[in-house]
DNA sequence: TTCTTTGTTCCGGA
DNA sequence: GTCCGGAACAAAGA
């Protein structure tokens, strides 16, 4: 379930936590995740420093010094604990907040000096970590057919309106194409359509300018307060804290089929459709 | 046992 | 070759 939100507040706490250390030792506990971990390059990792990490789309990108790069996708339910001296007990409180946290689930765990440790948890094990020499990173396949990042200058009004020309597909699927835009998931493409008042099954070529504009608006403005909240925390996501975000507060459509539309004066009624296999809420009275 | 959930990839028809 | 929708895949919980 991450999107881009979830993946940058677990970026920014891994910035607070690893940086600048050094990776004593790698366990891993299990290596078939989304795909098979190459154990001897991940071993390799040992000894280096993480010199930066950041993120692109949904992915985390860790950078070491011996020139090798770690690459990591949450896939639906990865998250990282951190643990440090005062946390690593059974009975501290952090544990208490990590109710849902089980021990088979722990697939990588990541010593560094300052004795922290990293812990890689997955229960349904679509998400994957992969080493990478870092020059050719840009070639990597997850990675060079991204879009634009949706927060980004590029992803702009001249941007969608040449990618959209004659194109018959829905808006949805159109948002939810990371060769389009990258980042965006289920969540939030379903919260910026509702923002904009748009059906999600209108064809791109029958938008008008005013509403790509809006769009491409409403877009930025969720991503940013849902970053600004912690990122949301239904079903899985937690911090590296092991915090949940606040932003599932603020959905507006998203599992809220037959409540009432949350939009001031509507009496619509929220309906769930599928569209290219996925769930998809709107309001038939707003949204037109 | 079947359904649902997700991001990603692949495939076939247009 | 491109576009587009549908299906498959991974695993687990309800």
């Amino acid at each position: 379930m991450p999107e881009l939100p979830e993946v940058e507040v677990v970026k920014k706490s891994l910035n607070k936590s690893i940086y600048h250390l050094t990776l004593k030792n790698i366990e891993i506990r299990n290596k078939f995740l989304r795909f098979k971990i190459n154990t001897k390059l991940m071993k390799k990792m040992v000894g280096s420093k993480v010199i930066s990490i950041n993120r692109r789309s949904k992915y985390i990108i860790i950078k070491f010094d011996n020139n090798y790069t770690i690459l990591i996708h949450l896939g639906m339910t990865g998250k990282f604990i951190i643990f440090d001296s005062k946390n690593i007990k059974r009975n501290s409180s952090f544990y208490h907040k990590l109710a849902d946290h089980k021990l088979k689930h722990d697939h990588l765990i990541f010593k560094f000096n300052k004795k922290i440790k990293l812990v890689y948890n997955d229960i349904r094990k679509f998400g994957f970590l992969k080493v990478e020499k870092t020059k050719k990173l840009n070639l990597n396949s997850h990675l060079k057919k991204l879009g634009p990042e949706p927060l980004s200058k590029s992803f702009s009004f001249h941007y969608f309106k040449k990618k959209i020309i004659q194109r018959k597909l829905s808006i949805k699927d159109l948002l939810m194409d990371q060769k389009f835009v990258a980042g965006l998931g289920n969540i939030y493409v379903n919260e910026a359509i509702f923002q904009s008042k748009i059906n999600p099954i209108m064809q791109v070529r029958n938008l008008n300018d005013k509403k790509i504009s809006s769009l491409i608006r409403n877009i930025k403005k969720i991503l940013n307060k849902a970053i600004k909240e912690g990122g949301s925390s239904i079903k899985d996501f937690n911090n590296i804290e092991g915090k949940e975000g606040n932003f599932q507060q603020f959905f507006n459509v998203y599992g809220r089929n037959g409540m009432h539309c949350t939009r001031a004066k509507c009496r619509g009624i929220v309906n769930k459709i599928k569209i290219s296999n996925r769930s998809t809420f709107f309001c038939s009275i707003c949204q037109k």
